[in-house]
DNA sequence: GGAAATCTACTCGGATACCGCGTGTCCGAGTTATGGTGG
DNA sequence: CCACCATAACTCGGACACGCGGTATCCGAGTAGATTTCC
């Protein structure tokens, strides 16, 4: 299975989708979001209360409620949405195996004990390298990216579509 | 859950062991392995048919035989043996949700599905750092890091071991 | 004494059981704007 | 006109079902060295 779980994927997505074309912050209910994107909303509403309590989004309860950044998209890294949604999990987890060898009689010495595993050690450096380049890109990158490709009307057709949606309510 | 199984974990520390203290190459059967390090014989077993077809240890059948690594410990890293026993997996598996904007009417357009997905991209360089790191560090590597911090006696407490284990049959 | 049969200890590979966790769904409770109703 | 109430649309949180994959065990088959047996 892959590391960063689907629900990483779901976030990600959403809290681009609340940037417009101009990299502005956009209110949005997580009904709106699921629909938007054709994702799951039991599921997103859940991801979303998590995103709240780690602070990346603000909650607006009651009709007409939703969620909003809480800080500039440009301050919003996928490491930030990442640890968020998947609990800030470890890529390897260390069993202190080598505490185990048979020569020990289930009383390891201390040396062997002494200080982190190696391989944990090696695992823990390759995680971090892993995490800096996640931090390093922020959801208004994502957004760019997405925009630089899209015709002008993609921003102007989910603006409609947002707006149809208000207005039936 | 951990990206790298229990069954790296095992791979690594077993092919570490297949090491003396100086750094010479030491062949072991799967149950001296298994036993020397208190890990289950069976699971362990088929862990070293995945590391002998990826071409890591060199299998010998038959009574007396067992496994001896393929090449020089100092070129057997930990990324190998990671990639042979989880069959080079993904960090992030991409759902493709850009195609399924609801403004795309489930046929979505070129440029959206053109390229890789931005977020795929960003998360396809984080794990190429991450294994560059684990591709730096060999099982030699990680020998020493244990014989460092070890007393003399613990190399010869395993030779003893290994020896006595032989004598028997 | 030498050849053949037997035994033992390995590596392989498939089948299976168990169980935790990711994914997804459902529902009830609390909150807030909106619209309607009655004095 | 204003106070009050019902309703709708949200967020929140818990419970639960489902299925997949990691972990582990068991067993049979094939192989090769060691041992014994038998002529």
């Amino acid at each position: 299975m892959a590391f960063y779980s689907s629900g990483v994927e779901y976030g990600i997505h959403s809290l681009t989708c609340m940037i417009d074309a101009k990299g502005n912050k956009r209110e949005m209910s997580v009904r709106e979001i699921a629909q938007l994107q054709g994702v799951p909303f039991d599921y997103l509403a859940k991801i979303f209360t998590k995103l709240s309590k780690a602070g990346l989004v603000i909650s607006a309860e009651g009709k007409g409620g939703g969620f909003q950044l809480a800080r500039s998209p440009e301050l919003i890294t996928l490491l930030d949405i990442a640890q968020a949604i998947d609990d800030k999990k470890p890529i390897f987890q260390c069993k202190e195996i080598r505490e185990r060898f048979v020569v020990f009689n289930d009383s390891p010495p201390k040396w062997a004990c002494a200080g982190i595993c190696g391989i944990h050690s090696v695992m823990k450096t390759a995680q971090e390298r892993m995490e800096e380049v996640l931090a390093q890109y922020s959801i208004l990158d994502i957004s760019r990216s997405i925009y630089v490709k899209a015709p002008a009307s993609f921003a102007i057709e989910i603006e409609e579509w947002l707006n149809n949606k208000r207005q039936q309510s």
